[in-house]
Parts: structure tokens; sequence; C-alpha cells
DNA sequence: CGCCAGGCCGTGT
DNA sequence: ACACGGCATGGC
């Protein structure tokens, strides 16, 4: 699948942000939430200046609400956001470079962090680590779980971490091959990609008509979509 | 108007 | 351990 997109439609150029910070923004503010939303919200927070950690401690939460107000659940992202800048300042000094140094050294341990927070799940988690913080952790969204399971490739009720095995096991056999970094750029792209291909084909219920993926399960006989 | 969006969390079994 | 509903807003 990867190959095949990666011929099809080429670099991704994600996570469409100017800095680690922004990702992490980012990150937060599209749970379960149209990206065009989220740029609504990142360019509030550009105008006033919040796109950095000292513009975000410093911003009032109940401002911050306002300006994030356009990505939905702004109570709990507000909360949420405020919580990684006081996670930041008092682990890193403010300062991602210095998370991005710990996460270099102890993924896991980072990721556990992560998890900690309020707000933070799985998805979040590692959508930090893969885009700021350039670690090689899988990002599982919504759509690779409908991709992978209406492909026959994982149970329905596969659950997050099964998911991430499986995709981040495709990237195995020249993983000796591969720099951590380099890795980590094609987990990049692959979700990237994963993305694309989901808001174009990917309903919660089905419309995969025209997908270029399900040529793919003619070719091999898998299963077809079940829906 | 109804469904959907790059999840997460508290609650009930 | 899981299923389920709420969270907020905007696009189509």
């Amino acid at each position: 699948m990867y190959d095949r997109l990666v011929a099809l439609w080429g670099p991704q150029q994600w996570w469409p942000a100017q800095s680690a910070f922004e990702v992490v923004i980012g990150a937060y503010l599209t749970q379960n939430t149209a990206w065009t939303s989220v740029e609504r919200s990142i360019a509030n927070l550009r105008a006033g200046g919040i796109l950095s950690f000292e513009g975000l401690c410093a911003i009032p939460e109940d401002e911050l609400r306002q300006l994030i107000r356009p990505s939905g659940f702004m109570l709990r992202k507000a909360h949420a956001l405020k919580a990684f800048v006081a996670f930041l300042d008092a682990q890193h000094g403010g300062r991602m470079e210095s998370l991005a140094r710990a996460a270099s050294a102890d993924a896991l341990a980072v990721r556990a962090q992560l998890l900690a927070l309020p707000g933070v799940g799985p998805e979040t988690a590692d959508a930090i680590l893969l885009y700021a913080l350039h670690v090689p952790a899988m990002v599982v969204d919504e759509y690779l779980r409908r991709i992978v399971t209406r492909h026959g490739l994982l149970q329905e009720k596969a659950r997050y971490l099964e998911i991430q095995a499986l995709a981040e096991k495709a990237f195995l056999p020249d993983a000796s091959s591969q720099s951590t970094r380099e890795l980590a750029r094609h987990y990049n792209e692959f979700h990237a990609l994963m993305v694309q291909i989901g808001k174009l084909h990917c309903g919660r219920v089905a419309r995969c008509e025209r997908c270029p993926l399900t040529f793919d399960l003619q070719r091999h006989g898998l299963p077809q979509n079940p829906k």
C-alpha cells in the first residue's frame, strides 16, 4: 500500500506546521476535528502570538478557549494545552529541543509521560513523538483502522497497539539498513498518505468505491469491504 | 437538517 | 476489560 501510494501521490510534506511546538498544538486541536477547522484556530493563535511556549504560557485559559473555538471541544482542549506547557516548563525548561532529546534517548518513557497528561491518548502521543520529536512512532488514526480492518488484515475488534504493531512490522524488513531518522520519515509519509486516502475514500460507513487500494483487494483475493 | 471530522475520558456493566 | 455517550464547532 505504501509503495503504491508513494508512486501515486508522492511526498505529502507533513506535518503542516512551522515548528515542533506548533505540531503539538495541532495534534491536540485536530482530535475528532476537521483540519480546516484547526487551521482557523491556528490562525487565531498566530495572530495573537500564541504559537510558542511563552505565548501559550502567558495567555489566560479563558482567552485561549475563544481562540481555539473553531476546532471544538474548547474547554477540554484549552485545559489540555495549558497542562502541556506546564509539563514542558517543569520537565524541560519550556524547550521542545530538550523534550526531543529525552524522546530520542527513551521514546517509551516519554510516551508514557505524554499519555499521563490530560487530553493525550495514544494517537496524540504518537503524533507528537513522530511529527514534533522525529521518533519512529507509528500513528494509528481512525482512517488507518478502517483501512486495515476493511482489507481483512485485522479483525474489526483490533485495538490501537495491535494495529500499530502491524503497520510498524511492514517497515521492518529493511530496518537494519535504515537510520532511526529514515524510519521516522517513512512512518511520517505512510501516515500522511493514509489520512489523505482516508479523507477521499474511507467514510464512517463505506465510500470505498474508487479507492486505489481496493484494486489490490481484487488482485490478491482479500475480503471485500464488508459494508 | 443530518452526518462527519487526523480522539479522549468518565461512567456503567 | 469493554461498550457507550458526551464533549463543541463548522463544512458539506
